[in-house]
DNA sequence: CGGGCCCTGGAT
DNA sequence: ATCCAGGGCCCG
């Protein structure tokens, strides 16, 4: 499912095509894609109609649309990124892809047919088809249409007003300045973002008594863990996943903070993870980190590291994939 | 802080 | 027909 590195394709790949570009027009074909929209969708499509894209910034899981409005700020082209006060309250376009959301770029009328030539589209499935599931579309000022796809509706396109950060750092990957979502205020730093602090996180981490696993989940200490990358991280660090945060030495704690983010490296250099061909970049391409997965989904399958079966269990309606040698409890 | 809920569709 | 997958929010 669409964990960080995933979400952070989707935003490498959609910004040649929307920076700079004009929303001319939005169809929303499902409301309950904007149930998060305050006003409803007829407020969504009016803050976006006639909004350029000037950014698009990422952290952990959220990706939101920096928009400015070309008619109040006209006159200061290429000199007003850092113009005193601004242009009354900014809003920014969310973006949250839920369990199986998607942003396809189509650059035709409406045929369905893909940017990407005949011979590199994916084979089969729903991914395939670029028409399925359609939520919403963005028309572009240059013809490109920004096509948001959920199937499970757990994903979701609303504005939020912005708001400056608590530290001062820039938002997130990709943000051109401190300012932020007030509705991503509640998400903490991302482990990829050079403004974490790893060994403050963990220090945080070892507060807690909930589980290892669900800590790293929650995303109000570090965000952009999903289960997958929870699983694969926990196994890198040999930890167990209900081991209580308090339990974990300083050192554990923050191993376990540089395991996850060098495998979601590893999963960003090769364009993210496809297990179920659900999740696909806005080409319609899956990532091919599926098969670097040591843990997640590999139940009975050997441990690549030392070959005793991968166990399944359940934590909170949650699967958790361990390897039940070189995971235990007891090495806290 | 754990549990329920929202959702759909593929597997059983 | 029923179960299962899960990100994030809301409830107690």
């Amino acid at each position: 499912m669409p964990e960080l590195p995933e979400v952070e394709v989707v935003r490498r790949g959609l910004l040649p095509h929307v920076i700079g570009r004009r929303i001319e027009r939005v169809e929303i074909l499902d409301a309950r894609t904007a149930r998060r929209q305050a006003g409803g969708p007829h407020a969504l499509v009016a803050d976006l109609t006639g909004a350029r894209v000037d950014a698009l910034v990422r952290r952990g899981k959220f990706l939101w649309w920096r928009l400015s409005d070309p008619e109040r700020a006209e006159g200061s082209v290429g000199t007003d990124v850092a113009e005193a006060g601004g242009p009354g309250p900014q809003v920014a376009l969310m973006t949250h892809l839920g369990m199986s959301g998607q942003l396809r770029v189509r650059s035709d009328g409406g045929s369905g047919a893909s940017t990407v030539p005949a011979d590199t589209a994916v084979s089969e499935g729903p991914a395939s088809d670029p028409r399925r599931h359609r939520r919403a579309t963005l028309h572009l000022d240059d013809g490109t249409q920004i096509d948001f796809l959920d199937q499970r509706l757990f994903g979701g396109l609303w504005t939020s007003a912005l708001a400056p950060t608590a530290d001062g750092h820039p938002a997130g990957e990709g943000s051109p300045d401190a300012l932020l979502p007030v509705d991503a205020a509640h998400i903490a730093r991302d482990l990829l973002d050079p403004a974490a602090n790893l060994p403050a996180i963990a220090r945080r981490l070892r507060t807690r008594t909930a589980s290892i696993a669900s800590l790293l989940l929650a995303q109000g200490l570090v965000s952009g863990i999903g289960n997958i990358y929870a699983a694969e991280g926990l196994w890198a660090a040999r930890a167990h996943p209900d081991t209580p945060g308090a339990m974990l030495s300083q050192v554990r704690a923050h191993r376990i903070l540089r395991e996850t983010a060098a495998v979601m490296r590893r999963a960003l250099d090769v364009g993210g993870t496809s297990f179920d061909a659900l999740y696909v970049n806005v080409d319609g391409r899956s990532g091919y980190f599926a098969r670097s997965l040591a843990a997640y989904g590999r139940e009975g399958e050997p441990c690549p590291r030392c070959g005793r079966g991968i166990v399944r269990f359940q934590r909170q309606g949650r699967s958790c994939f361990v390897c039940p040698a070189c995971q235990r409890l007891s090495r806290g």
